[in-house]
DNA sequence: AATGTTTACAACCGCAACGAG
DNA sequence: GCTCGTTGCGGTTGTAAACAT
């Protein structure tokens, strides 16, 4: 039948490198409007110039609204360790017990800070030369790393703190047009239906049972959409108290699925 | 201030696993 | 059971920002 394997995509037609603003505009627009049944099919669906894998990755890695976007804390950090030492390189066994953090954001953390750390501790304690100071501090449980930031901030600051996703919808009127363009009938033609566990899983951010900490039991699904608004807002300016009302009231309202009302509030940030 | 070096992380690549036909 | 298409995973690279000289 085949004559060998088929390349993913045609990489002459297809971009490559950092993404756009635009690009994550009509990215996150589509996979809230039809979930993401099929990455393959999903750019041109979705009117993008990239590979499914590509849209993959940027999704999973950085556009999905459920990532904690914020620096690693110790507890963090040492799970990952932990973890390491019993799962190895398996990234995404491993980020699959950390909730809201990928298993690229993992790896990379490993190789940039945690094995480094893990081998200079090994070559200081072999030179019987630990900093007893600096063991103390490193071992503080609600000491926060910081990648090029400050050391002092607080968990709420640390939720914002690195989302710059969306530094790009200060021009309001770009992510109007792009909607309008993911609006477009030919785009709506959809081949599938949507299954609900789409749904489920870009509205709910289920995790999976085993990695919940008591922390994330008490976060109900609704805050971590709150989360990622408040974080949108903030990166926007538009932390002003009628707009969080409006989105509150909005929440309050909606009824059947909150999904489509995300979509909508987007609309309600663009409009402020 | 200019230049070189290091760090951090987003993105790509290729392979393996899996499921459908 | 085999083939092929698709997705997921882990390793690696590219590059912008931060830092040092």
């Amino acid at each position: 039948m085949g004559k060998g394997r088929a390349p993913c995509c045609d990489k002459t037609k297809v971009k490559r490198g950092p993404w756009s603003h635009d690009e994550d505009l009509k990215l996150i627009s589509f996979i809230h409007k039809y979930g993401h049944e099929n990455w393959r099919s999903l750019p041109i669906q979705a009117g993008l110039l990239r590979c499914g894998k590509s849209c993959r990755l940027r999704w999973i890695n950085y556009l999905r609204p459920d990532l904690k976007r914020g620096n690693f804390t110790l507890e963090e950090e040492e799970t990952i360790i932990k973890l390491h030492q019993s799962f190895g390189n398996k990234w995404s066994k491993i980020a699959s017990k950390l909730p809201g953090r990928t298993d690229n954001e993992i790896k990379n953390v490993w190789h940039t800070h945690l094995k480094k750390r893990l081998s200079s501790k090994d070559e200081a304690e072999t030179k019987g030369s630990l900093n007893r100071e600096e063991m103390s501090q490193e071992s503080s449980p609600n000491a926060s790393r910081s990648c090029g930031g400050s050391n002092n901030v607080s968990k709420e600051d640390d939720d914002v703190q690195r989302g710059e996703t969306f530094d790009y919808f200060q021009d309001f009127s770009d992510f109007t047009g792009m909607l309008q363009e993911v609006d477009k009938p030919e785009l709506l033609e959809m081949p599938f239906d949507i299954d609900p566990d789409v749904w489920n899983f870009i509205d709910g951010f289920q995790q999976p049972e085993n990695s919940l900490t008591p922390k994330a039991h008490q976060e109900s699904e609704v805050d971590e959409v709150d989360k990622w608004f408040k974080n949108l807002e903030s990166e926007l300016g538009l932390e002003e108290d009628d707009c969080q009302q409006q989105h509150q009231q909005h929440n309050e309202a909606k009824e059947d699925s909150p999904f489509p009302s995300l979509l909508e509030s987007y609309e309600l940030l663009i409009n402020h």
